[in-house]
DNA sequence: GTGCACATGTAATGTGTTACATGATTAT
DNA sequence: ATAATCATGTAACACATTACATGTGCAC
């Protein structure tokens, strides 16, 4: 059930945070650890107007201190639309193919769901990235011995630890949220 | 000088490794640690096709077993091309943006270019990794107290430890790399 | 008065994804 | 016989990237 890309969600995540016009939205892609996000105006309108034709999100001309400006919210099908996303399960492929978009969701959680949800979306998040991560380990002893000094081994390490990471990251955000809770 | 997509460059440095068909290549995809690559006949095909009509690689009609199969191997020019990307600087935005392209990059390595060259890679993915750390260690700073519970700020904790892990995996690489020079 | 930040767009291009399509060979 | 695997492709579609394009307001 993906209906819209990952840029759009995240433009819609911003914008239940705060609405705001296309240029806002170019800097916090500019400026903040959402970085990795184009800020070229040529990704952020065309986006913005996809939103917008499906209902999406709202607009309205502004004219704050004699510049005028675009200013986008979401409509209650776009919150829907943003909060089904969130809601959604994290799969196997999510944790492989999309990592980023996952945690891109996690980022969104607290300000759109009830706590709950965020709990039971963590704990879907570490049992397939703990499956994950024991295929990788299982995968290592594949290689062998004299080929554990190869780049290619070497590069494969690198993504492993960085999965392990993560799941360690995990772990903790559950503790976290299980002491908060009791 | 990004002359080729990153699909194109693995499929490239795999039939460096060994000459092979668009099949071959399409399980590497589906069983190995490469699988955030798409293993669909769609990306592939289309490709090496690409790649072809570039002349960095050439393809001959095999009869194996009955069963007939198009192979695929570099041409010089593909070689070539090749060599030029693994041994391109590795940028500040490489780090950022094409994190996966820069580890790919390590991945082929050794098979393609001398020792030094490694190690010069290795230093320069160091640097750049170690300053972007040192920015998001600096950005975290701007987090309210308050805003430390947030799924916003973990979302972005959890990309910090990650860039820590490969910035601790590339020091121990880099330290491995010298004791075998020595 | 010149450059920079604000502000919003369009057009061309390339490419990845998904779905569709076909046919041969091997294993059950 | 029939399902799975081998093997190669095409077509429609959506999307991101890059470059181009325009205009305003403010600071120096």
């Amino acid at each position: 059930m993906v209906l819209a890309s990952t840029l759009e969600y995240a433009l819609l995540g911003l914008l239940r945070q705060q609405a705001q016009s296309g240029y806002d939205l170019r800097k916090v892609f500019a400026t903040t650890p959402m970085r990795h996000f184009s800020d070229s105006p040529g990704s952020i309108y065309p986006a913005l107007q996809r939103l917008e034709k499906r209902g999406w999100v709202s607009s309205s001309e502004e004219k704050n201190d004699a510049r005028k400006r675009r200013v986008f919210s979401p409509t209650r099908a776009g919150t829907g639309a943003l909060i089904a996303w969130l809601e959604g399960p994290v799969s196997r492929e999510d944790v492989i193919w999309r990592l980023d978009e996952t945690l891109l969701r996690f980022a969104f959680l607290d300000a759109n769901v009830k706590r709950p949800v965020t709990l039971h979306f963590v704990e879907q998040f570490e049992r397939e990235l703990a499956a994950y991560v024991r295929e990788l380990e299982e995968h290592e002893k594949a290689f062998a011995p004299d080929a554990r000094r190869s780049t290619g081994y070497l590069a494969f390490k690198s993504g492993v630890e960085s999965y392990q990471a993560r799941l360690e990251w995990l772990r903790r955000v559950r503790k976290q949220f299980l002491e908060v809770v009791r």
